[in-house]
Parts: structure tokens; C-alpha cells; sequence
DNA sequence: GTCTATAATCAGATAGAC
DNA sequence: GTCTATCTGATTATAGAC
């Protein structure tokens, strides 16, 4: 985890400098080669968590997805614990850049809705890293990843607030609690019900987000005419 | 799976007759030491995989749970996969049991919500197995045995038709797909927010159940005054 | 840093005596 | 049917040459 926060400080530095490699001193160059190998890496693991999920995918699947010896992963990543850390921070960093280009003069309640409907685009679309709720080892590696738990509690706070500001608004009920509301809306970054819907071929990725949306918000019941 | 199939109709033979095992032939005392044992191995497995999922858990947690050898659980299911195949059913036949129990009178959406209830609750208390939704050999497992499908089946129908019914009398959004709906009702049964809840000690299950049911009939949505 | 080759371990499944 | 002991394969992780 040293070697992944070391890696994401490295990665702002060198985008903020000159785009092109051969006019950077020799240890930006393999740097930058470093860090395009790693994103790589993390690509992969993304793509088989999505399908697999962890306890499905292997190291070799990783290793041999890549194009490189699995030796060589473990020098990058010292466990595969690590390696589904760095899928889960590459995908944070995703949603907190998503979270920025949300306009300033949406409300609220806007924002929060684009927020879940992008995450269940990335679900559909198998980009989305599936970890077992209950494996402990994994628990404790995301856990002491300090880029995973900033991104987590950046990510939770944006939201919060914005749920917050809906409740107060009046357009998300104000009678439950708002980490309720934030689990909620977590939860559907894993929701089950995409993927039956999926499976069943019935309807299109965007008919399966529309339809989920409107249980989410709107629940299951008829609405008042 | 033949074997459960037989098992199950020999539980279902047993149970006509008289209660008293000293008053049945040897064979049947025999069959019912049996049916003893695989009920002892059913549950220890339920609690494991509600505990720790199938991948978490191992053989020879179940075997030491059961407290009788690894080969002699083999004897009585031939897997892995037909063990929580056999807490599937198992748990399949308490929810057709527990339809069974709902009064006719009650409208159907008073059936849907008392059912939805009556799972989160068996999540909550730790007697729902979770099942990777993407195992392959543990899918074809369940779709290979009959006892899980029949069931499965015969739930889905009746919970289908309740669906169907309830959004005829205005109580479910007829716009809703009744096949979504009924994805969104056996997503409860894994929903990771009542894990969430439950983790933060911060309501009663009975709180935990208010809240999640009123999140998925009502939605997130401000009510209208 | 990357590779080949190999350790070390764990877990599902089985052999064979009783 | 139940047991002890074992097999078998898969998988995480590492040693050591280049």
C-alpha cells in the first residue's frame, strides 16, 4: 500500500508536467513506463473482478491477461488483497473525477440522481469490481488503504452532503437517516437486480437503469395520481 | 440430488404416519436417523453460509460443526455445491411454508410486504445463506436439482401472481415489469444494506426492516403532503 | 524488473479398514 | 455409514538466475 500511495502521488506530479516522455530526465521515463505497466495491471484485475469477482479470480488469470510473469506482479503488488485495493482506488478516483464535473448549479437531488445512474452504468457496462461483502482478509486490506479509505470518505461526504441538501429541500424524505440513504444508493453498485435484468435480455442497459431508478426512488408502489 | 429427492419424499412419507418412531418398521427408524443427521448437516451449513458465504466456507468446517467426519458428510451429499444446494431447499420449503401461513383474506400487497418482511428478518437473524451470484458450478448445481427449482418455481408463481394482482388494485406501479418487481423482492434477501445497518448498531432489527421496507415500497423520494 | 521454476498451503474429494 | 489417512489439484507466494 506504501508502493500504490507513492505510485497515485507520482501519477498527479508527472500529468501536471510536460506530455511528452523524451523531454523528461530518465527517471520520469520509467516512471511513466512503471505507471503505465501498474495501470495495466489494474485494468485487468477490474475486468476479472467485474466477471469473477475476488474469490473466482487468480493471480495467474491476472498475470496472464497482462502478458507478464506473475513473479513480476508480486513485485508490483505484494498480495492479491493489494492488487483488489488498487482495482477499488482506481474506480474511486473515477467516481470522485465523475464527481467533479457535476455542475455547481445542479440541485441536490440532480446530482446525487446522475451519481447513481452513472455507478449503474459502470456496473452494466462490467466495469464495476465485485468483492465479497464478508472476506476478512480483504476487509482489513481495503481497510488499511489509506488512497481506498480517502477516496471512500471524500467520496461519502460529497454524497452526504448532497443528501443532506435533498432532504432539506424536500425532495428525498427527510424522516431517513441520510447514511441509510448513502448505504442505498451504495448498495446499487452491486445490485443484483441489474444483473438478472441483464441476463434476462429483456430490455436495454439504459430501459434496466431507467427501471431501477424508479424502484430506487420512486419505490415500488403506485404513485398518487 | 437423487438422494435429496428421495429424502424429501421420505420426510414428506413419515410425517403422514404416526409420530412414534418405536411404533414404525426398522427401516423407517433407520430412515429417520438419517433424515436426523442430514437435517443436522442442512443447518450447520445454513449458518455457515450465512456467516461467511460459499467460498469462505470449507468441508471441513461443516464436517467439524456437524462433529462427524469429512468422507462420512460425502456419503451423504456428493459435493460442495449439493450441500448449499440442500440449504437452498431448505430454506425454499420454509418460504413455501411460511406462504402457506398467510390468511386469504389479506389483500396482495399485504401478502408482498408481510413475505419481503419475513426474509430481511431471516437475513437479520442470520439464517439466509449467500450464494456468489456468479459461481458457475454452484449455478449449475442449483439449476441441476429439482427439489430447489420445483421450489423456486412454485414461490415465484405465487409471489408472481400477488405481484400481478396487487398492481391491477392500484397498490404496485403497473408500469413496473412484475418480473422486475419480483427481482427487487429477492434482492432483499441479499441486500447489503441491512448488513450495513445491522454493523452499525444503530437500530434494532425491527428499526433495520422499517426502514429498508420503507426505502424499497415507498422509495427515497419525499412523499407528497 | 522480468523471467522460469518451485515452494508451501490449503481445500475438495477419495481409499480402504472396521 | 463412519472413521483415519491420504490423494489430487489448484492457488498464493517466492527463490534465484539474467
Amino acid at each position: 500500500m506504501q508502493n500504490l500511495t507513492g505510485y497515485n502521488s507520482a501519477m498527479v506530479t508527472t500529468a501536471s508536467t510536460t506530455a511528452s516522455p523524451t523531454s523528461s530526465p530518465k527517471v520520469s521515463f520509467k516512471a511513466q513506463m512503471l505507471l503505465a505497466r501498474e495501470d495495466a495491471i489494474i485494468q485487468a484485475v477490474n475486468r476479472l473482478l467485474a466477471d469473477k469477482g475476488f474469490d473466482a479470480m487468480t493471480v495467474d488469470q491476472v498475470a496472464a491477461d497482462v502478458g507478464i510473469a506473475k513473479a513480476s506482479l508480486y513485485k508490483h503488488f505484494p498480495s492479491k488483497e493489494d492488487l483488489a485495493a488498487a482495482a477499488m482506488v482506481s474506480v474511486m478516483q473515477r467516481a470522485q473525477a465523475f464527481l467533479d464535473t457535476l455542475p455547481a448549479e445542479a440541485s441536490a437531488i440532480e446530482k446525487l440522481r446522475t451519481v447513481v445512474q452513472w455507478t449503474m452504468g459502470l456496473k452494466l457496462a462490467g466495469e464495476m469490481p465485485s468483492l465479497p461483502s464478508q472476506n476478512s482478509s480483504l476487509r482489513t486490506a481495503l481497510m488499511g488503504n489509506k488512497a481506498y479509505m480517502d477516496g471512500l470518505m471524500d467520496v461519502s461526504d460529497r454524497l452526504g452532503a448532497w443528501i443532506e441538501a435533498a432532504q432539506a429541500q424536500g425532495d428525498i424524505n427527510p424522516k431517513l437517516p441520510a447514511i441509510a440513504v448513502l448505504y442505498t444508493f451504495y448498495a446499487r453498485a452491486c445490485d443484483p437486480v441489474l444483473e438478472f435484468l441483464k441476463m434476462s435480455e429483456l430490455h436495454s442497459h439504459e430501459e434496466i437503469i431507467a427501471l431501477v431508478m424508479s424502484t430506487c426512488f420512486d419505490g415500488l408502489n403506485a404513485r398518487p395520481a
